[in-house]
RNA sequence: UGACCCAUGGUGUAACGGUAGCACUACAGAUUUUGGUUCUGUCUGUUAAGGUUCGAAUCCUUAUGGGUCAACCA
C-alpha cells in the first residue's frame, strides 16, 4: 500500500466494482486458443490477467478456447501451459471450452425456442452476399422465417451428423440491418465433421467464438473478461446472447494489443515461419515466442517487468524492443556469473613469465558479495580478442597496442612490445611483457592503465560454440510493408561461431545458468548442446559504449 | 463514403478542471580491474481550430490523423 503508481483504467473499474460492493472478489481468464505457441503479446494479456488476482482478491482461470478443432492440437495446449507456470503464474482452474459443449449446445436449443435463432442453409458465398457493407444494410435469409419445430429439427439432425459440412449453420436472428456488421444474424454453430483434440468425435458441430467465449466466460462467473481492441465490436453481440440466455453477467473490456517493433506476433506469422523453416522451430531463439525467448535465456523476472513498464491503455502502440532488452540486461546483470570467453583469439606470448602457471582468483558477479568467486588459470600463452588490439590506435583507443599496456582482468598488466605477423602481413601473435607485482588483488606496482580485457589460457582453453543473434526482421514493421513480410527477414539474424574459448569453468554449465561472458554479452546454455559440445545462445549484449564511440569517429 | 475505438517528447505510460511527471532511448560528465554496472546532468511533448471556465492535456463542437468492422477463424 506504499506505492503511488497510478492505475491503469482496469485497475481503476475493478477498484470501482469493488468499492461499490458489485463485486466481493474478481475473477478473469487468460483464453488463449490452442492453435498456436504464446508470444510476448500474450505475455502481456497473461501478466494482466493473473496480475489483477493477484492485486486484487480473486483468482484466474486458464481456459483453452478450442472451438475449432481443425487448427487446434495437443501440442500447442501442453506449450501453453508450460510457458504461463514459466511466467510464474498460477491458474485456479484449467478448463476448456470443450469442457462446455453440452451446455452450448442447450443454449442453442433455448434460443431457438424463444425465436432467436434458427437454421439456415444458404451456402457461405450466399450469406456473404446477404450480409450487405458497413455501410449498406443487409438483407433476411430465405430461411429466417422457419418454425420454431423446423428450426428445432434440423438443428438437432445437424447435431446427429445428417448433413455435410458447409451445408447449414445456426444463425440468431437478430437484424440484418444493424449498423453492427456482427449483429447481423451472427452464424453461431456450423457443421464440422473433424476430430477434436478432446471431445474426439463425439461432436461435428461446433460453436463460433462468439458463442463459446462469452458463454464459457459466463458459466465460470468471470467478472472482468479481458481481451483486445479488435473485440469491441463483439462486446454487444457478448451482451445480447447473455441477456437473451438470461445467464451470468460477465463483461468484456478491452485493452489495445502490444505491438513490438522490429518482430512480428501473430500466430499466422509465426506459424510461416515455422513451417517453411525459416527459423528452426517455435522455440528458435530468434523467436518472440515465450519459448522462443526462454531458449534465448530471457529470464521471467524480466519479462514480467517488461510487461509492467509497456503498461495497459487503448491506443495503437509500437513498442521500441530495445526496452525488453533494459528489462533483461537489469535482471541478468544481478544475477548472471562472469565468465572469461574469447570469440576470435589472438596469441599473446607472456615473454617474461617463466612459470608453469598459475590459479587465480576472480569474482563470480561483481554486483553480488555473496557470489563468491572461481579460479582461472593464468599461463604463459594466452589467447586475448583480436579486436582487443590494433597496431595504429586511434585516439582513446585504451586496448592493446604496440607499447601500450593493458590489465589482463583479475591478474596482471601486461606490455605489448612486439607484433608478429605472417606474410599476408596478418598479426599472428603478440610478444608482451607482464609486470609480476601488478598482480589483481595485490597491486603494488603504481602503474595504472585504462583498459582491462579478457582472455583464457591457452592450455586450459576449453572449445565451444556460440550462437549470436540479432533481430529477426530489418524493419521495424515488416507488416505495414510492400510485399511480403518475410521479404524483410534480417539475413544476419543468426551467426554461429564455432571455436571460441571459455576459461575452464564455463565446462560446469548447466541449462538454468546465467552468464555473461565478460565485455561481450549476456549468454545461457543451449539445449543442443552435448557432453564435451557446449553450446552458448546470446541473450543479449552489453550497451557498447566504444562501439558507438567508433560509430560515431567514422 | 457508415458505425465504433483512439490521439501527451523518438518510444511507452501518468497527470481524473489547478506546477505536464516517470521510465526507456539519445546526449554530456563522474566513478569503474567489464568502454559493463552505478551516479549526476541535459534535450525533446499535450494533432489543429473554435468554445465553456478565473483557469483546459483534461469538458463541449468541428476538423485532421491512425485503427477496427463485410472468415462457417479466434
Amino acid at each position: 500500500m506504499s506505492e503511488e503508481r497510478s492505475l491503469n483504467f482496469l485497475e481503476e473499474i475493478i477498484e470501482e466494482d469493488l468499492k461499490s460492493g458489485k463485486y466481493k472478489f474478481i475473477v478473469t481468464r487468460f483464453p488463449p486458443e490452442p492453435n498456436g505457441y504464446l508470444h510476448i503479446g500474450h505475455a502481456s494479456s497473461i501478466c494482466l490477467n493473473f496480475g489483477l488476482t493477484r492485486k486484487y482478491p480473486g483468482f484466474t482461470n486458464l481456459r483453452f478456447d478450442d472451438t475449432n478443432p481443425v487448427t487446434e492440437e495437443t501440442e500447442y495446449v501442453e506449450s501453453i501451459k508450460e510457458d504461463v507456470k514459466w511466467l510464474g503464474f498460477e491458474w485456479k482452474h484449467e478448463r476448456y471450452a470443450s469442457d462446455y459443449f453440452g451446455t452450448l449446445y442447450e443454449y442453442a436449443l433455448q434460443l431457438i425456442d424463444k425465436g432467436l435463432a434458427y437454421v439456415d442453409d444458404s451456402s457461405s458465398e450466399e450469406m456473404a452476399a446477404m450480409k450487405g457493407t458497413p455501410t449498406e444494410p443487409g438483407v433476411n435469409s430465405p430461411y429466417r422465417d422457419r418454425t420454431v419445430e423446423e428450426n428445432r429439427d434440423l438443428f438437432v439432425r445437424m447435431k446427429n451428423g445428417e448433413f455435410p459440412d458447409g451445408s447449414r449453420t445456426l444463425r440468431a436472428k437478430i437484424d440484418m440491418a444493424h449498423i453492427n456488421m456482427l449483429m447481423r444474424d451472427p452464424i453461431l454453430y456450423r457443421i464440422k465433421h473433424a476430430h477434436h483434440h478432446r471431445t474426439g468425435d463425439q461432436w461435428c458441430i461446433y460453436p463460433m467464438y462468439d458463442f463459446a467465449h462469452g458463454q464459457s466466460d459466463s458459466i465460470e462467473e468471470i467478472t472482468h473478461s479481458i481481451c483486445t481492441l479488435e473485440f469491441v465490436p463483439h462486446r454487444e453481440l457478448y451482451d445480447w446472447l447473455i441477456e437473451k440466455l438470461e445467464i451470468y453477467p460477465s463483461h468484456q473490456y478491452e485493452f489495445a494489443r502490444r505491438n513490438i517493433n522490429y518482430t512480428v506476433t501473430s500466430k499466422r506469422k509465426l506459424l510461416q515461419l515455422v513451417n517453411e523453416k525459416y527459423v528452426s522451430g517455435w522455440d528458435d531463439p530468434r523467436m518472440p515466442t515465450i519459448s522462443g525467448l526462454r531458449r534465448r535465456g530471457y529470464t521471467p523476472e524480466s519479462v514480467r517487468e517488461f510487461c509492467d513498464r509497456i503498461g495497459v491503455a487503448k491506443r495503437e502502440n509500437m513498442v521500441d524492443v530495445g526496452l525488453l532488452e533494459f528489462c533483461v540486461r537489469e535482471h541478468l546483470n544481478k544475477i548472471a556469473l562472469r565468465r572469461m570467453v574469447v570469440f576470435d583469439p589472438l596469441r599473446v606470448v607472456i615473454t617474461n613469465y617463466t612459470g608453469s602457471g598459475e590459479w587465480l582468483q576472480s569474482e563470480n558477479n561483481p554486483e553480488d558479495p555473496q557470489g563468491g568467486s572461481r579460479s582461472v588459470p593464468f599461463s604463459r600463452e594466452l589467447y586475448i580478442e583480436r579486436d582487443d588490439f590494433m597496431e595504429v590506435p586511434p585516439k582513446k583507443y585504451f586496448r592493446l597496442a604496440p607499447g601500450q599496456m593493458v590489465r589482463l582482468k583479475s591478474a596482471f598488466i601486461i606490455r605489448c612490445d612486439e607484433v608478429i605477423k605472417d606474410e599476408e602481413g596478418k598479426v599472428q601473435e603478440l610478444r608482451c611483457t607482464y609486470f609480476p607485482e601488478s598482480k589483481s588483488g595485490a597491486d603494488t606496482s603504481g602503474l595504472s592503465v585504462k583498459g582491462t580485457l579478457h582472455w583464457v589460457s591457452i592450455q586450459h582453453a576449453v572449445p565451444v560454440e556460440v550462437r549470436l543473434y540479432d533481430r529477426l526482421f530489418r524493419v521495424e514493421d515488416p507488416t505495414d510493408e510492400a510485399g511480403d513480410f518475410k521479404d524483410y527477414l534480417n539475413p544476419d539474424s543468426l551467426k554461429v561461431l564455432p571455436g571460441v574459448y571459455a576459461e575452464p569453468a564455463l565446462a560446469d554449465a548447466v541449462l538454468s545458468d546465467r552468464f555473461q561472458f565478460i565485455r561481450m554479452g549476456y549468454f545461457v546454455l543451449d539445449r543442443d548442446s552435448q557432453p564435451g559440445k557446449l553450446i552458448f545462445n546470446k541473450t543479449v549484449g552489453l550497451k557498447d559504449a566504444w562501439a558507438k564511440e567508433v560509430k560515431k569517429g567514422g
